[in-house]
DNA sequence: ACTCCACAGGAATTGAGGGGTG
DNA sequence: CACCCCTCAATTCCTGTGGAGT
């Protein structure tokens, strides 16, 4: 197609500014977070008297403005900090958990942001108390207020000797010059309590509680999105409202929510459509749904891709719910297929238990007493066609 | 009320692989 | 180089559990 014309096309474009509807976007104004706008500032508010803060703990499901509500708070935060002689430094260091899966990571991750490119440290090899003073080095040097967030702090499994050392440095006497707190981010209801005794009580002396949107709280949010991003006459109401309302459906995400808005324009843009349209959305959210699944089962190691496989041809031949017992023979099956080990019993529970974890599928624990014991049923949480799909076309790439 | 099935899932361990220090 | 620290997937061993059967 090299015949002397643009390979772009067309250049007309229903977008204002497209990187409004960026996952990464930072809006200026929050929509429907005032209550928790309201406990995150009582919480922080003493640092600007220079006393410490509390630690904050936060949680909520995936896109319901955890990270974006933290990040315009500490912006604020340091602004008025500096405005206010009566304050002191404020520092902080924003960690994102995702990949980090241990304490030890974590402090690593930590001095690391703190130093500059020569002193970086490698993801393993010292021992765990090294890592740790040389963390507190670190926050010495800073002095003032320093302020750890933790976003999906949830990630870091078992051992949360991490969280221990900053919620107790002060006391421990680790820290002699500054003060400290930290804002732990979960998605993860149960990951508070799973936390040992010492530690919860620490971490969480605030807790704020992000619930999910509602229907009509993610249509203001995307109406606002939308203005900004998009020509007035570019987009009709009711292709907002639906966009509103498949996210509200699903898991109340408003990043879902504007992410298939943005999918919904780029269609209509690719199309030259002049307007987005209840259809484009339509579209869109198939394509979402069919991206999300995908990075899913790419994250995951080649035998949880066995499992989601052999669920998804359970599902195919309409034997779900599938009992464990059965999967796992179904699951063996696959996996000697592929030209692999089939895992023990107690793995292939585990890659369950994960999956379920994840969304992926749904297991629902049953008891039928002493005939049949007690057993879990799965069947897939998401759309089959996406995963068979998916499936196929690695296939092909074979 | 008590037993007991057939699993669920916690705990400890292993072995290969990332990296460190002297 | 020898020896140490941390990680990760997986294994083995084991205790926990809820209701049908007695």
């Amino acid at each position: 197609m090299s015949d002397g014309t643009s390979p772009f096309g067309n250049t007309a474009t229903i977008y204002k500014d497209r990187d409004v509807l960026r996952p990464d976007y930072q809006p200026e104004e929050l929509i429907e977070r005032d209550e928790e706008i309201n406990k995150y500032a009582s919480a922080l508010e003493p640092v600007l008297h220079g006393w410490a803060p509390d630690n904050i703990f936060i949680y909520g499901k995936a896109g319901t403005g955890k990270t974006a509500t933290t990040n315009y708070m500490i912006n604020w935060l340091q602004h008025d900090a500096e405005a206010n002689e009566e304050s002191e430094d404020v520092t902080i260091v924003n960690i994102n958990c995702d990949g980090l899966t241990s304490s030890y990571r974590v402090a690593v991750e930590i001095v690391n942001t703190l130093r500059d490119d020569k002193a970086q440290i490698p993801p393993a090899g010292h021992s765990k108390t090294t890592v740790y003073n040389w963390m507190y080095e670190e926050f010495n040097e800073l002095g003032g207020i320093i302020l750890v967030v933790l976003d999906e702090i949830d990630h870091i499994d078992n051992d949360d000797s991490i969280l221990y050392q900053l919620a107790r440095c002060e006391s421990m006497g680790k820290l002699e010059n500054g003060r400290l707190g930290i804002i732990g981010i979960s998605n993860d209801f149960s990951f508070r309590d799973s936390l040992s005794a010492k530690v919860k009580d620490s971490l969480c002396e605030k807790e704020i509680m992000f619930p999910s949107y509602e229907s009509g709280e993610l249509r203001r949010i995307l109406v606002d999105r939308a203005e900004e991003s998009l020509y007035d006459d570019a987009y009709d109401q009711s292709a907002i409202a639906l966009s509103a309302a498949f996210a509200a459906q699903d898991k109340g995400s408003a990043r879902q929510a504007i992410d298939i808005l943005r999918n919904a324009a780029d269609l209509a843009n690719a199309n030259g459509d002049d307007k987005v349209s209840d259809d484009h959305v339509r579209d869109a959210k198939e394509h979402v749904e069919r991206g999300r699944v995908e990075d899913m089962i790419d994250s995951l190691s080649p035998q949880g891709k066995y499992v989601v496989q052999a669920i998804a041809i359970a599902e195919r031949d309409n034997q779900t719910p599938i009992r464990t017992k059965n999967f796992y023979s179904l699951y063996k099956k696959v996996a000697n297929s592929e030209g692999s080990e089939s895992l023990s019993g107690r793995s292939v529970r585990d890659h369950l238990s994960e999956l379920d974890m994840i969304g992926l599928l749904t297991s629902e624990r049953k008891n039928e007493g002493l005939s049949n014991g007690a057993y879990k049923m799965h069947e897939l949480d998401v759309s089959l066609d996406s995963v068979l799909s998916y499936f196929e076309s690695t296939e092909n790439e074979r």
